[in-house]
DNA sequence: ATACCATGAACAG
DNA sequence: TGTTCCTGGTATC
């Protein structure tokens, strides 16, 4: 259950134990059997995240789109692993095997194909020279609930349903409130937290959003029911108020009532 | 054994 | 806005 911490964190991953060898792919589901022989035998060239989406180019020119949607996971394990039959692609070396399970997307396309997916995603905060022009230009032309335009992978490409929870709580804004009033000042607050915790979240692999200092130890060793602030949650985590809950995009948000205005 | 739910998004209407 | 797809852990019988 990824949000863009998770796809980048994974391509970093495929980068660096798939490096240098030819791979082996497989298809033990069969529904990417024909895709799995076209990548067979070929070297990992590059392997790249842009929000959600994932992005491995191989020798001869193939490149693989991989979108883990709400269920997907891509594992690594070790190498005497048995094959389940669920597994829609199996990449490997020596050193062990990658497991792609569950994904929306799995499948071979061109570069032009590509970059209609990429030209379709706004802001990435985790990637070098995201356009933050762009996203603060959409904040500011839509009445949209903030909440729902943080869902909008066209305007901020990477945050899913708990960082959007979250970020609002941190900055202090509701998440109902239309983006349109949010000032310069939060802009940046949501940017830069933005920014903040998908770094975090690749570093630790999980989602991480409270304070060390607040919670009295470090990320690394913080019990889950003490990682979030407002997601999942029946009280606030800083000021124990029962926390709120509304739908936006669809899908369900939590906010703190007294922290967030 | 069965039901239900989840960090997503494409598609229909 | 609602429906559909995909898997597997947990809850419930």
């Amino acid at each position: 259950m990824p949000e863009g911490n998770v796809v980048h964190r994974l391509a970093r991953g495929l980068r660096d134990t798939l490096r240098g060898g030819p791979v082996e792919a497989s298809s033990p589901q069969g529904r990417f059997a024909d895709g799995a022989a076209l990548i067979h035998g070929e070297r990992l060239v590059r392997s790249d995240a842009w929000g959600k989406y994932l992005f491995v180019d191989w020798t001869g020119g193939h490149c693989l789109h991989v979108h883990l949607g709400l269920i997907g996971k891509f594992r690594h394990v070790p190498a005497d692993t048995p094959p389940r039959d669920t597994i829609r692609l199996r990449l490997g070396t020596e050193t062990g095997w990658w497991d792609l399970t569950g994904p929306t997307r799995c499948e071979l396309i061109t570069p032009d194909e590509r970059a209609e997916i990429v030209a379709k995603l706004g802001a990435d905060p985790l990637r070098r020279n995201p356009d933050v022009e762009g996203a603060r230009a959409r904040f500011a032309a839509t009445n949209q609930p903030v909440g729902a335009v943080l869902l909008d992978q066209s305007v901020i490409a990477g945050l899913g349903n708990i960082y959007r929870a979250e970020i609002l709580f941190l900055c202090g804004i509701h998440p109902e409130r239309p983006a349109g009033k949010v000032d310069d000042a939060e802009f940046e607050a949501i940017w830069s937290e933005s920014v903040r915790l998908l770094r975090i979240g690749v570093r630790t692999g999980r989602i991480v959003t409270t304070d060390p200092a607040e919670i009295g130890r470090p990320r690394s060793r913080m019990r889950p029911e003490d990682t979030l602030y407002v997601y999942h949650r029946e009280h606030c985590r800083r000021c124990g108020t029962p926390i709120g809950t509304t739908t936006l995009a669809g899908r369900p948000i939590q906010f703190c009532p007294s922290c967030q205005r």
